[in-house]
DNA sequence: ATGGTCGCTTGGCGA
């Protein structure tokens, strides 16, 4: 069978809301991951969603961050995990039946942006950044299986890689792209042996974006985009990956999030 | 070097 996992940063699920149904149209999703949902887990539109995805997780908070997963698949099992000691509604995660395959774990994260200041000394925010992925990396040691069939998706906020980004030199010390958070990142990454959905597909030199600031008046134009919005996938599904697309016509819809979607299919 | 635009919420924060 075909499985095909889509994440998303909406920027607002109400403001969005019918967004969410032409993408899951589009993208055919079977499994749709939103970030910065904004809103209380009480007024989450489950009305307007229920249709197309009878099984939702939703973790939200008051006007920043939050996350969902929207399922076609039964949910069996979620789980909502604190960082840093913050109850700010940056992950949840559900684990879906998924036929004969059986069983994957979905893990939706939505990392800090960071704030505007690389220096963790002067900027809290930075600092929160840093922990976080070091939180992950322990995470990620402590829960390893090399069995477990799990996929990591979310919007990271750190651009990895050179061709990641519009300006490699230019971005060097721009939050997002600076050495440290890659490091951080890279330290995550490692510790199950993720493999990078994307660059699975497109060649590691080939630039590939997932945001571009709404300051930009002419996004296509301009270009000036960066590579924030990602999908993991454990090894033991490494051999199951059969596409990727990075859905960036949404970013041409009127009201568009800063964000456009990325959807992985995996055939098994 | 600076400012540019969004969304939530209603003055200002966060991105």
């Amino acid at each position: 069978m075909s499985l095909k996992i889509v994440t998303w940063n909406i920027n607002s699920v109400r403001l969005r809301l019918a967004q969410v149904n032409e993408l899951a149209k589009l993208a055919k999703a079977d499994i749709l991951c939103l970030q910065e949902i904004k809103v209380i887990d009480d007024l989450f539109p489950h009305d307007g969603l229920k249709e197309l995805f009878p099984y939702r997780a939703v973790k939200g908070m008051k006007a920043y961050n939050g996350v969902a997963i929207l399922s076609k698949l039964p949910i069996i099992e979620e789980s909502r995990l604190q960082w840093c000691g913050k109850d700010d509604a940056r992950h949840i995660s559900a684990t879906v039946e998924a036929g004969k395959a059986g069983k994957i774990e979905v893990h939706n994260f939505y990392i800090p942006a960071g704030g505007d200041e690389p220096d963790p000394e002067i900027n809290e925010k930075f600092a929160h950044k840093l922990k976080f992925m070091k939180e992950m990396a322990r995470w990620g040691k402590k829960t390893i299986s090399p069995k477990a069939r799990r996929i990591m998706v979310g919007d990271f906020n750190v651009a990895p890689l050179e061709a990641d980004v519009w300006s490699h030199k230019q971005l060097l010390k721009i939050v997002s792209h600076t050495p440290v958070e890659t490091d951080h990142l890279e330290k995550v990454r490692t510790t199950q042996d993720w493999v990078d959905a994307v660059r699975h597909f497109i060649p590691e030199d080939e630039k590939a974006f997932s945001w571009w600031s709404y300051r930009n008046r002419d996004w296509r134009a301009s270009n000036r985009g960066r590579r924030l919005d990602h999908i993991w996938v454990t090894p033991s599904l490494t051999e199951h990956l059969s596409g990727i697309e990075i859905l960036d016509q949404t970013r041409d819809w009127t009201k568009p999030s800063d964000h456009c979607p990325i959807a992985l299919e995996l055939s098994i």
